[in-house]
DNA sequence: TGTACATCAGTGAACGCGCGTTCACTGATGTAC
DNA sequence: TGTACATCAGTGAACGCGCGTTCACTGATGTAC
C-alpha cells in the first residue's frame, strides 16, 4: 500500500515536475482519499454537502469508484463523521499539551497569550485549568472549522455512540472530569452525569456561535462568552449547593 | 379573508358534511397553509425536509401556487422558522403559566406532578424556579418536536437574528434575568452576558439529547441530566466565585 | 341590478440540475506454475 | 524467469428521483359603470 502511495505521489526529476501518466487506474489509497474529500466537503458546506458523487468527483475518480469502499451514502457520512470526532479530540489535546507548556514555563509569553491559555480568573486550580482548556479546544474547533463540527455531531439519523478511537473528545472530558474528583474539587455525587452536563454547556456555546443565529457575533463579545461559559461550570459543578 | 375561510370550512347541512365543490381554486389562506404544511415537513424530516414542492403538495396544491405567496425556498424557510420560533416561545409561556398556578395551589398534587414544575431542590427561590421553568420549557419542545426545534435554530446560512414576534424565547430569559437581579440574587456584573450563557447551556443540552449523539437516551438519565443542567446553571449563576 | 373587464390566484408542462445506485465493461495487478 | 489467468479496482452510460424555478395559460373574483 505504501510502495502504491510512493508510486502515485508526484515525481520530481531535475526540477522537472512528473505527473505518473496512468497509474491513476489503480489510486491506491482511494478510501481515505474519499473519507478525506468528504471532510473538505462537510468544512465547506457541511454534512449534507458530503454526497458519494461530490466525494469521488473531488478525489478524481468516477462516482461508482467509490463503491468499491463504501457500500453507500451512508458509509461514507459515518467514516467522514467518525474522521470529525477525531480532529475535534485532537484539537482538546492540543489546547491541553499547550496549558502544560505554559504551566511549565515552556512556552514564552507572547505564545502563550496567542493561544489563549491563560489561567484564567484567579484561583482556578490546576484541575479545573485543564478541564477549561479541553472545553476551549472544543470550542475552538467549532469557530475554526464549523463545517466539520456539524459533521461530527449532527447525527440525525444515526445515534450511533462516538467512535472510541483516539483521541476521544468524550475519553478527554470524564478523564478531565476524574482528575477534578481527585484534587477534592468535585464531590463524587455531583460527579455522576457531569459529562453530559459539562459536554452539553460547552456545546451549546459552540452550535449558538457557529451554526445558530449567533454566527456574526463580535470577536470580542464571543470571546467574553466563552470565557463566561467556561466559569460557569467551574463555578456550577465546584461551588457548594 | 375571514369569509373567504368560513366559505372553504366543510359545510355540515343536516349530518352530511359537504366539502365545498370546487372552491379549493381560490384557496383562501394558502400562505398560512403552506407554512403549517412547511411545519409539520419540519417536523418528520427536519429542514431540509421542507421543499416547495413538498409543502405545495400537503396543501394539495400544485408547486407553482407557493410562488404567488413567496419568493423563493429561502423565503418560505425563513417564514416556517418564524412559526417555529415561537412555537418554542409558546412551550415556555406554557412551563411559567404551569409554574405559577402551581405556586398559587390552583394545580392539585397530581397535575402538578405531571407538570414536573415542581419546586426543584429546596431552597431555589421563586426567581430561580421561574428561570428554571423558562427552561425546563425549551427543551421541553425540542424533546417534543425535534424537527421544528432544529428547523427554529439552525440557520446555517441566514444567520438573522431572531424575530420578535411573542411570545419571544430569547426576551422571555432577559426578562427572567432581569427578574433575578431585581431579586438580588444576580449581581448586575454576572447579569451582563448572562443571556447567552444560559441560552448555551439550555440549548446545548437539547440539541444532544435531540439531534447528537444521545437521541436514544434512556428516559430516567434524560431527567436527571435536565435537573442537573438546571442546577448548574443556578449554582452557576448566583454562587459566588 | 347587470354587465364588461381588470386582476388575482391558481394550473400543468417543462427546463436543467445533482443525487444514489446499478450495470456491463475493461485494464491493471498479483499469483501459480 | 515467463506466461496464463483470476481477481481487483477502476470506467462510463444509464435509471429514476425530487428539487427550484419559469412559462404561458385559465378560471374565479372583485369592481366600475
Amino acid at each position: 500500500v505504501l510502495t502504491w502511495h510512493l508510486k502515485l505521489a508526484p515525481v520530481n526529476i531535475g526540477g522537472v515536475r512528473t505527473e505518473p501518466k496512468k497509474s491513476r487506474y489503480h489510486h491506491g489509497d482511494l478510501r481515505n482519499a474519499l473519507i478525506a474529500a468528504g471532510g473538505e466537503l462537510a468544512e465547506q458546506g457541511g454534512p449534507g454537502a458530503v454526497t458519494v458523487r461530490a466525494a469521488a468527483r473531488a478525489a478524481g475518480v468516477s462516482a461508482t469508484a467509490a463503491y468499491r469502499h463504501f457500500a453507500g451514502h451512508d458509509e461514507l457520512l459515518q467514516a467522514v463523521r467518525e474522521q470529525a470526532i477525531r480532529a475535534v479530540g485532537r484539537a482538546m489535546v492540543r489546547r491541553l499539551a499547550a496549558l502544560e507548556d505554559v504551566e511549565a514555563g515552556r512556552a514564552p509569553g507572547a505564545a502563550r497569550q496567542a493561544a489563549q491559555v491563560g489561567p484564567g480568573p484567579a484561583g482556578r486550580s490546576p484541575a479545573m485549568r485543564r478541564m477549561a482548556a479541553i472545553g476551549r479546544g472544543y470550542i475552538d474547533f467549532a469557530l475554526a472549522e464549523p463545517g466539520l463540527f456539524r459533521m461530527a455531531f449532527d447525527c440525525v439519523a444515526k445515534p450511533e455512540l462516538l467512535p472510541g478511537g483516539p483521541p476521544d473528545p468524550s475519553a478527554l472530558l470524564a478523564q478531565s472530569l476524574d482528575e477534578l474528583v481527585a484534587a477534592g474539587e468535585l464531590t463524587p455525587q455531583r460527579r455522576a452525569g457531569a459529562d453530559l452536563v459539562a459536554w452539553a454547556v460547552v456545546h451549546g456555546l459552540a452550535v449558538l456561535l457557529t451554526q445558530g443565529p449567533l454566527t456574526e457575533l463580535p470577536a470580542a463579545e464571543r470571546e467574553q462568552a466563552i470565557e463566561q461559559t467556561l466559569q460557569l461550570v467551574a463555578i456550577g459543578l465546584t461551588a457548594p449547593a
